[in-house]
DNA sequence: GCAGGTCATCGAAGCGCTTCGACGCGAAGG
DNA sequence: CCTTCGCGTCGAAGCGCTTCGATGACCTGC
């Protein structure tokens, strides 16, 4: 059983190669009953185009590079919601997604470019000093950033306004009453490494807490248990006025409850806490966190769609951020 | 700047294009000197070859399709370290991934299949009754599974052998001294949905225990912190002499270790744990998980190398199982 | 009634690569 | 010395598709 071609189904249906293509592309137009001929022949015979033959021709390969990071100190369950949002949109814009990880480098990017393999890239966890960034200028494939490099002239560049998602953890506190507060961030080593996201939760956060006139106070925070209940001891002995905790770290999240509970303060009627972490998670602590959400399917679908739109040759903004939502539920008061 | 053709290659090493493409193939011989003055060539253009042309006359893509679950109850992190060894493995073998998720269904594999996108597929989270099982079988693209479907006849299977894991665990509290030990399992909804691993779990720790002559039990498991502290509490309340505890569901091993705590069980003085999750997850528990990993990354590297031979038509084993390993921390004794 | 314009369709020229058969040449064999 | 055989290389024929220009057929309007 030879694979069907597109010269099976136009002489099946008594047409020419080129009626079938525009047929399927549309490109052309097409009277109502050859168009019906042709996709009847389509479907009885089973015609899937050659994806290869497609791109050779049309110099377009309906295929976008997704670029993951697979480093430390990532939040993989939102890494996941992200990657399932672009697959899900780019299908609705008949494209597929290669997947590649961060470590292929900016030679990768180039090799799948540079061999047409796809029309545009993807790229999550930009640094603020990318080595792939300059290289993403150059490339004739349009691409879409996730997160800020240092300069995003001439990028694309989308994200959540994680200076908005600390402050609205600061307004909600302050609105609460609390008068000394503090925040909880990612590992050292994010900081270090300068993705950007986390300062700039920490930023938004101190701001927002001085414009109300209150204590603040952040800080990064590792991952394990003992070393959690170690910071957060630490952060209650240090401040005795201290009622208001965020915590932007999803995988401390439940240890800081936990440390808490240890501690013997109450939440949320001694601390009230607010996290900066996806629906679920905040939704499976005990009590249910107040929690401002990362909207992992927002930034992918709306990166998709303006890769598609550079794709189409649209201007689209430098600059994307998309707004936190801060959830209120039994942790804070 | 045009983009850089074979043919420009061949010009500028004052050979025929066929030759150009022998020496980047290896399938013919070639001379030393010539290979040097076309390697030099490919260099200085900085050419790629075109992967549509390179597709359509070869008839190979060098891409393979991954295709993940997204549902509820699925383990992110496992999940993307799967798929890390997946495309890292897959780039040693000069491929690149397409991904997919599972919610395209039967169709979704048969197009990337039939257009000849994709050479091969690997499907993770394989059902008992899966879809798409019959489609692979009639698939001329080879496939290899992540999970065991009702009948393996034909197809190529990986996994961790689940029942050895299960009995590890219950031979390891075995050997403790434990006489009445039980296994605390993933959400109800993953055996309604028969994915079969976990049954397999729990099959091979109630078989071992049995073996053993000890007291065994087995339940599914929620992962919120309050069902989990009910059931915690349940259990031992119904099995005062309850001495070693399986977790086989890391959304919840935290969570085991919260309640056992406030339930005023220390761990391990009055009760073993031993959780089957991956390492970080063990290490970053407090206390220190004694653990059986699962080996994602092993699973990710095994399912592209037979993806691999099945493509270069060599013939594979139909069923692989890896073998779990128990690593000792300190929640057992 | 015929120039001019539309609309639907066709044929052919590539797109950039792989691969097959052919060919020339020097070495080996009789 | 002539035949035979590899080895290294070349040329050309596709692979299956898109797209451009061309071609009729048919309609419109003066």
């Amino acid at each position: 059983m030879r694979t069907v071609t597109i010269a099976d189904v136009a002489k099946h249906a008594g047409v020419a190669v080129s009626t079938v293509s525009y047929v399927l592309s549309g490109k052309r137009a097409i009277s109502a009953t050859t168009r019906q001929r042709v996709l009847d022949s389509v479907r009885v015979l089973g015609y899937h185009p050659n994806a290869g033959a497609r791109a050779l021709a049309s110099k377009r390969a309906k295929v976008i590079a997704l670029v993951l990071p697979l480093r430390a100190g990532m939040n993989l369950p939102v890494l996941m919601q992200f990657a399932t949002s672009v697959v899900t949109t780019a299908r609705q814009y008949d494209h597929d997604v290669l997947l590649m990880t961060a470590d292929e480098g900016a030679d990768g990017l180039h090799r799948v470019a540079a061999s047409a393999l796809v029309d545009g890239l993807l790229l999550m966890d930009v640094e603020i000093h990318d080595p792939r960034v300059p290289l993403l200028r150059k490339l004739a494939e349009p691409s879409v950033l996730i997160g800020f490099p240092a300069d995003p002239e001439g990028l694309t560049c989308v994200d959540l306004d994680f200076a908005h998602a600390g402050a609205l953890c600061a307004d909600h506190l302050a609105d609460l009453g609390h008068r000394e507060i503090a925040l909880l961030g990612a590992p050292r080593v994010v900081y270090e490494r300068g993705t950007g996201f986390a300062e700039r939760t920490m930023a938004g956060f101190v701001e927002a807490a001085r414009r109300h006139g209150i204590e603040a106070d952040a800080r990064p925070c590792e991952e394990s248990f003992d070393e959690i209940h170690a910071a957060v001891k630490l952060l209650l002995d240090e401040r005795p006025g201290l009622s208001g905790l965020v915590v932007h770290n999803e995988a401390a999240a439940g240890h800081v409850l936990g440390a808490l509970r240890i501690l013997g303060r109450r939440v949320p009627e001694d601390v009230s806490v607010v996290a900066i972490c996806p629906d679920d998670i905040a939704e499976r602590a005990s009590p249910a966190l107040t929690s401002v959400l990362i909207p992992a399917e927002d930034v992918g679908r709306q990166a998709v769609r303006l890769l598609m739109a550079k794709l189409e040759g649209q201007a689209v903004p430098e600059s994307t951020l998309l707004e936190p939502r801060l959830t209120i539920r039994e942790s804070s008061r």
